[in-house]
RNA sequence: CGCAGGAUGGAGCAGUAGGUAGCUCGUUGGGCUCAUAACCCAAAGGUCGCAGGUUCGAGUCCUGCUCCUGCUACCA
């Protein structure tokens, strides 16, 4: 921190193009790097603004079996996408490229070709799974079994997620695909790693050197630490990616958390010829904007690449954030919980830089947090509309009304004149301060106090009480709270560039930067203002319901369309069939199991007696509901105690996609205790 | 299981080297009327997750515990 630097190179996450990017891509790093980076432009700064998107990896490759296209064409869909939104958006990017441009394969390559060369890699032939039909290695999560603690059937490579605990994959019984659903096979294949165990000692000394970093940074590189790092391989078999530029390695790639991160630098090659002077010149602060999930790789495993390599800067800093939920839940792509950006900027038409402070107002900087609809409006209608805009709103038209639309001449000041303007100075460098130490929430608070001064300043002068018998003092009045409106527009840029754009154009103020926010002389007296209407509008109360209504429904959808018809189990003999008795009966009496969610306690007459059968359906039925319905139940299953009784067979039961409950009747009323063949 | 982060008035968050608990929004009351029923002032509201300990004194240090989150596919 203390060190001075000549130049900053800004990077934020390479987001994973495989779908639209949503407020949680926003408010964990792409805001954040944004509002720095104005701020660094505005200081006058050498910035470079560098970012795009990561198309290699397994789940690009599924998606595009999935949707029955090519993976290239997966990646071009959603990169449109997502630059589109973010240019609409204002993040100003000075580039966003994407890692599967040829200049990202070649320095990519480069790189992986140098630490080759220089012996630094660790070559070593492991068994892994592969997919015969698929005809491709399984990546751990990739593989399905049974469990080898609970006997879960849905057990993942990587883990359990009945029991919780983690698993290799070989520890799998009877082990499948979930490409193919085939059985894999073992088999033979070479990869390259990099040696994190021996880097250990050169990390530590690295992070050591920061105690600046944020504590949730430090603490998951700890996490990291304490555990001991392993090797871990920076090649893949996969036909999508960046070849391994090495001979007879078809089929082999290199691992997306090797090449990704050099798609920083790969982007400022295409972006400027000077991009050495960005990423090896120690006088450049590097510094990366993340989400937390990509803490191990931006802290650990890419400086010991670039450790490795011995050509690059390290990074100054790594601030990342925590998530941001949705509504109370996590969001989720594949369950469609979240606000998409694409989506908010058609539904909110200009209304950019009221989801930019609802999102920088409460940014997961120091633990998760949540977005709600109500709170976006609430931010929108009492502080941008009531403090900000409101303020602004009313200068504007105490000007208009009273000088004829020209900034008034400001005559002799009260000592509350000068306190108010003493108050004005300082805010700015402390607004600075706080976004250079990664302080967003507490910058975009001050920026808001700014406003809020204009406001107290009007309200203690009442200059339209003053109007009636002291024109000269009014002028003075509205030229400092106008002064104030000048420097709003100032501080407000990085947070909300384009109600800054227009509140200096309504000045008639254009070309200034940081260090003129404060003085109370940017205005000069005579010059016009120009009508700019309202800055913000009132969103009303239906609005915000159609958007929960919206989250609600697509929930909805999910959960009907996340179903699918679960594969045939293994073929059975005959006579296994033969041994389960399967019978008519007629539910006789119902009634809640006390104590219990679920069960319901049902006194069925199978012909020959009545039988109590505990079924799991109680929150899908009442008792009064099934009572006289005839139901197909398993007679001679073995009883099973349950909450104090005991349960005579089995009530078979369809289920719905909903998750729904369905009985399976006879098509017409038959006798008790018939019996199916 | 372990490791890491978090748990502070109704909501969202600050609390820097331990010394009478703050901010924004919301609520209530009052004032003002230039302004998008917006603005200004004031008040109410917290035994700082639980239980111990160190200290003259702890939200802040120590120990144990509980809950949430991450480390684990999608994903910032």
């Amino acid at each position: 921190m203390t060190k001075q630097f000549k130049r900053t190179t800004v990077t934020a996450a390479l987001i994973y193009a495989n779908g639209p990017i949503h407020i949680g891509h926003i408010a964990g790093c792409y805001l954040p790097a944004d509002i720095y980076v104005r701020y660094l432009r505005s200081m006058g700064h050498d910035v470079k603004f560098v970012s795009g998107t990561d198309e290699h990896g397994v789940p690009i490759t599924i998606k595009a079996k999935k949707e029955g296209i090519t993976p290239q064409e997966v990646v071009d869909k959603y990169y449109k996408i997502i630059k589109d939104s973010f240019e609409e958006f204002g993040i100003s990017f000075d580039i966003y490229s994407r890692t599967s441009n040829k200049v990202h394969h070649e320095t990519s390559q480069e790189m992986f070709k140098n630490l080759y060369d220089k012996g630094q890699f660790v070559e070593e032939v492991t068994e892994q799974y592969f997919d015969e039909k698929a005809q491709t290695f399984l990546a751990d999560r990739y593989i399905i079994g049974t469990c080898p603690k609970c006997s879960n059937e849905n057990a993942y490579g990587d883990q359990c997620e009945k029991c919780g605990s983690t698993l290799s994959p070989t520890e799998l019984i009877n082990p499948r695909s979930a490409l193919s659903g085939e059985k894999p096979v073992m088999k033979p294949t070479k990869n390259w790693y990099l040696p994190l165990d021996k880097m250990q000692p050169a990390l530590e000394e690295y992070i050591a050197s920061h105690p600046e970093w944020k504590t949730n940074v430090l603490g998951q590189v700890k996490s990291w630490l304490n555990d001991g790092l392993r090797p871990r391989a920076m090649t893949r078999d996969l036909d999508w990616g960046v070849k391994v530029p090495l001979p007879d390695t078809d089929g082999k790639v290199l691992y997306v958390w090797f090449d990704a991160p050099i798609g920083y630098i790969s982007m400022t090659k295409e972006l400027t010829d000077e991009w050495q002077k960005y990423w090896q010149d120690p006088e450049t602060r590097l510094v990366n904007f993340i989400g937390k999930d990509n803490i191990v790789f931006h802290c650990l495993i890419f400086p010991a690449m670039c450790m490795a390599d011995g050509r690059f800067i390290l990074a100054d800093n790594v601030p990342a954030n925590e998530f941001m939920n949705l509504e109370g839940d996590k969001i989720s792509t594949s369950r469609n919980w979240a606000v998409w950006l694409h989506e908010y900027l058609r539904e909110f038409e200009g209304k950019q830089d009221v989801l930019r402070y609802a999102l920088a107002a409460s940014a997961p900087e120091t633990k998760d947090s949540d977005f709600t609809w109500g709170d976006f409006q609430t931010r929108n209608n009492s502080e941008l509309v009531g403090i900000l805009g409101n303020f602004v709103n009313r200068a504007f038209v105490l000007t208009q009304k009273n000088f004829d639309s020209k900034i008034p001449a400001r005559g002799e000041l009260t000592d509350f004149d000068r306190q108010t303007l003493d108050t004005l100075a300082e805010l700015p460098n402390k607004i600075g301060d706080a976004i250079a130490n990664y302080k967003f929430r507490e910058a975009l608070a001050l920026v808001m106090d700014v406003a809020r001064l204009g406001n107290k300043y009007l309200a203690d002068t009442e200059p339209w009480k003053v109007i009636k018998n002291d024109v000269e003092r009014t002028g003075t009045i509205l030229n400092i709270g106008l002064q104030i409106a000048a420097t709003l527009s100032i501080v407000s840029e990085p947070f909300m560039p384009f109600t800054a754009a227009k509140l200096s154009t309504g000045l008639g103020l254009s070309g200034l930067n940081w260090s003129d926010a404060g003085n109370a002389d940017l205005l000069t007296a005579g010059s016009p203002i120009e009508s700019i209407g309202l800055l913000f509008d009132k969103i009303e109360d239906t609005t915000v319901q159609a958007q929960i209504q919206k989250l609600q429904d697509a929930k909805k959808m999910n959960e009907l369309a996340g179903k699918e018809v679960s594969a045939i189990k293994d073929t059975i003999q005959y006579d296994d069939f033969a041994k389960m008795d399967l019978r008519i009966g007629t539910i006789e009496a119902a009634e809640k199991v006390a104590k219990s969610k679920k069960l319901l306690k049902l006194t069925v007459n199978d012909g020959l007696k009545q039988r109590t059968i505990l079924s799991g359906i109680a929150e899908h039925f009442s008792p009064e509901d099934v009572i006289g319905k005839q139901v197909t139940f398993l007679a001679n299953l073995a009883p099973r105690p349950m909450m104090g009784m005991v349960s005579e067979g089995m009530i078979l039961m369809a289920e719905d996609k909903d998750g729904s409950l369905a009985f399976l009747h006879p098509s017409k009323d038959v006798w008790s205790g018939a019996s199916i063949n």
